[in-house]
DNA sequence: GAACGTATCTGACATCCCGTCACTAAATCT
DNA sequence: AGATTTAGTGACGGGATGTCAGATACGTTC
């Protein structure tokens, strides 16, 4: 069976919206505007989406599935806490160099909308807890000095989103490597600050 | 002399504005509703503003001031590092309770307005220097681990604002002393992992 | 292959907010 | 009081939104 129709208009929309973001920012992003680029009429968009916003939540969702891929090293992974770590943030760091200008693009659009606002704070949210009992574990384990898990992970956690969106939103981006290891550098300081070599040697100027 | 009455406008528009975002978000501020809790009409508030994102604009400089200050303390001091840092942090905390709707707002309009983008982008831009700045001085005194001071302090300045934002942003604000400590316990892990005492003892849970 | 029913699409409309402009009203000066 | 500058407003055009009734394309049945 062939994809419906109304599957192909819609990933058409999809796809123009990608594109569009791709080189501009929310804010210049209209309905009328995005359906201009496709083969469409402006009421056509209401088919498929309730606004602009719930548009954005859609794109989010498409990309929302390799972040979580990236943090599965690092996550589920019971031995080696810094070898994962730093997988972990390698790859989140090239998920988010890849669909940099959509992950902008949702928390630039999510301050103007209650729902879109929520979602977004959910998505971050999400990783606030997998950290924070990650963060747990290691205590327990004696690899990570003790303090309140919960609030640190949401420090680290905003400290990536607000960094990487800021690196790889718009069109020039800033090199993955000075990212990544900035970004590398704190966390295992924080958690890991026992692990001397970890922490200072090992990271890449 | 006493204030114009420009002034004593301008003034009340601008209160205004606060007291609306101290309850509500930015989307819902428009410049009818607005003037509507005045005693002016609504072109009134073109005499005195480009627009919405404009106004935002100005309270961002009444807010400026106190969160510069409040940084002194650690950048101006060529003694007592780690105690500086202490107080600067405590302080930064401090009015980012207080003024927390007011940054939410800001930060929400932003990405709204190139102008405006630039501005907040500016705003943060201008810490990362300042910080950066500072950790090549410690690190020049073999304080701070030796690393590229300019993508760390971003890190960490990125840190702070999205802490912030999202714990004093919205009306139940998240206590201060939790908020405090995780970020404290970051920067102090990053810039200063060799004063363990500092950076894990004396930390308040 | 004509008639029918459903899925897909669109023109036209009402609404909301914006930013401006010609004009009025109030304050200040002589 | 009359003239001049300062402050404020009613009314307009424009752009984007979201909806709805009607049109068009498509597959199915006879």
């Amino acid at each position: 069976m062939p994809p419906s129709k109304a599957a192909i208009t819609r990933s058409a929309i999809l796809d123009a919206g990608s594109v569009f973001l791709e080189t501009r920012p929310f804010r210049d992003l209209t309905v009328g505007g995005l359906m201009a680029t496709t083969e469409y009429s402006r009421p056509t968009f209401y088919l498929y989406f309730n606004d602009l916003h719930g548009f954005m939540e859609t794109l989010l969702d498409e990309v929302k599935v390799g972040i979580v891929e990236g943090a599965r090293a690092w996550l589920s992974n019971e031995g080696d806490a810094v070898g994962g770590l730093r997988q972990s943030l390698t790859t989140l760091v090239d998920v988010a160099h890849q669909h940099g200008p959509i992950l902008k693009a949702v928390a630039d659009a999510a301050p103007g909308d209650a729902r879109l606002e929520r979602v977004w704070e959910m998505f971050l949210g999400s990783f606030d807890e997998v950290v924070s009992a990650r963060i747990a574990q290691d205590q327990a384990a004696g690899l990570t000095p003790d303090f309140e898990p919960l609030p640190v992970a949401r420090a680290l956690n905003r400290m990536d989103a607000g960094m990487l969106i800021q690196a790889f939103g718009s069109g020039e981006k800033a090199p993955k490597d000075v990212v990544l290891s900035a970004i590398m550098r704190v966390w295992l300081s924080t958690l890991y600050p026992f692990d001397a070599a970890a922490s200072i040697e090992q990271i890449g100027r």
